[in-house]
DNA sequence: ATACAGTTCTTAATTATTAAATGCACATCG
DNA sequence: CGATGTGCATTTAATAATTAAGAACTGTAT
């Protein structure tokens, strides 16, 4: 019942790389020295000292502190998880919620998740405190939290946002710079695009990738962390329901590919309303699909 | 160490209402009943009628319970603390960060936090792990929290932001039916404009509310959870930086009472692109007076 | 057969505990 | 004496333990 020694664990190992590098005698920096070299408090490295004292591997008596042998591979500690995988688990939560269709109104409990995710209950909280942010879920009166998401209201509310976020980035597109990295990267785009839709009976499949990267391209004219946080559940959101959702996917990738296709174009000639009319058309596009996608679910 | 035991309190009162009403001798309903009746799970309930035995209110043999007495003032339990300022801890919090002006980059600490608001710890965690999602605060590798918002940076995106969503507002308002609540609101609101600009000198204080209700009702036409939830955090934050920006304040109101019946006026008249020009010319002067607020707070 | 109570298991809010961080006072060396 | 470093004490935060509340299953009397 207490936090966990991961600080002590890395930042002795990281001492015992130091002490590596010194010959036997050599005289160790002070505490707060290596503080800056560990990147931890006074506490962590006094630790870390006294063990290594105890260890045999130093000397240590107020600040005279000196190598005695050079460690060995047995001195290490070992790290207990190097995985953590909750940096991650926005991904992993959206592609569990999608993948497995939980339905609207579901009633998360914070212990299940945990266990599901191997994640500590507290992160999940404040996981769960963030997303509830974003509508997505809300807690209960009775305590623990309720899935609000993928109901009919929330895809036309989160097409609708999207639409306004990317129209905007687009009506900026138009007046970058040439030397901005746009231009390069819808060049490259444009011709990934058209590679895509010669074999596009075959290959359809790659499409979503791309999709991704298309969107992502646009948006990078925008310079600001609201629509960059947004960004990213967004494109989650939209990207695994293209996914999943399997029915006419070749026609439907292959229109949204000359869509994509016009809006490079307008783009390219610096043409604002053609670009803006053209980008309206492919979001008015997607909203539909995504809607779609969720009819099919209700009824399946 | 454990969780409060609030809801049994608020549960065993309530059951006492019940039995107030009840004679002495009548039998009681079942315990899923009393679930109904008090809002809780069985398992409050049965601790109910075991302190109601206890306390020689009622019999309890099985499914045989009866009311012995009717139950007195001091056989009710005192509601520990009918407070829980937990709802509105954004608005404090921001009013705090504000008012304080405490500088960006400052480490928050969740315990001190905790004492300053008086909010359970894990409350605060929550809090803040929901504010990171607006970028507002980020955690420290070390633990701990810091505050980013309310640099330079911060308040020109939030302004771009601001004015992405509004302009899409103003683009809906023109378009909506003559039915629609807005426009009896936009009637008032001209009114009570009008009305402060005639003693602007005396009340120029006034204007901060009346700003956020302007604001409020623009963005009441449109109907979206990302856009509300967003919208809430920037009209506390223009509305505070207002209201502790002295500088000029006069003036300053008094301008931007003008844009904002300039706006109303071509709403009015269903006039799209004035009314778009004419808040694209607010929200300007809004992004450089909450930019000025910044450079004063710099500099002294 | 069905409505209810008895029982047991799960979940979530909260506290207790310990690792880590921080702050201050004093020591030591130039 | 001043700068640098250490010793000690206090504070903070991550996490496990603990208990109230919820929910499901089972038995039983009407």
């Amino acid at each position: 019942m207490a936090r966990s020694d991961t600080r002590f664990r890395a930042a002795y190992n990281q001492v015992l790389d130091y002490c590596e590098g010194q010959p036997a005698g050599a005289h160790i920096p002070s505490e707060a020295a290596l503080c800056e070299i560990a990147g931890v408090s006074r506490t962590v490295i006094r630790r870390c000292l006294s063990r290594l004292q105890e260890a045999g591997i130093i000397s240590w008596d107020g600040r005279e502190k000196r190598i005695l042998r050079a460690p060995a591979e047995s001195d290490r500690i070992d790290q207990p998880e190097p995985t953590a995988g909750g940096a991650d688990l926005e991904e992993r939560f959206l592609d569990w919620v999608l993948r497995f269709d939980v339905p609207a109104g579901t009633t998360l409990s914070v212990a299940e998740l945990s266990r599901t995710f191997s994640v500590p209950q507290h992160e999940l909280k404040e996981f769960l405190a963030g997303l509830s942010r974003f509508g997505l879920v809300s807690r209960r009166p009775q305590g623990g939290w309720t899935l609000l998401g993928f109901t009919k209201e929330f895809a036309v509310e989160l097409s609708d946002f999207r639409s306004v976020l990317e129209l905007n980035a687009v009506a900026q597109a138009v007046e970058a710079p040439v030397d901005h990295p746009l231009w390069a990267k819808l060049a490259e785009l444009r011709d990934r695009h058209l590679d895509l839709k010669a074999r596009i009976d075959r290959d359809y499949h790659a499409f979503s990738k791309l999709d991704e990267g298309f969107h992502q391209a646009i948006n990078s004219v925008v310079k600001n962390r609201f629509v960059a946080e947004f960004q990213k559940v967004i494109s989650l959101i939209f990207h695994y329901h293209f996914m999943w959702d399997k029915t006419e996917e070749k026609i439907r990738n292959a229109a949204a590919i000359d869509e994509h296709l016009a809006i490079i174009d307008a783009l390219e000639a610096r043409d604002g309303p053609a670009a803006q009319e053209a980008a309206r058309r492919h979001l008015r596009t997607s909203k539909t699909t995504l809607l779609s996608s969720l009819r099919h679910h209700d009824l399946g």
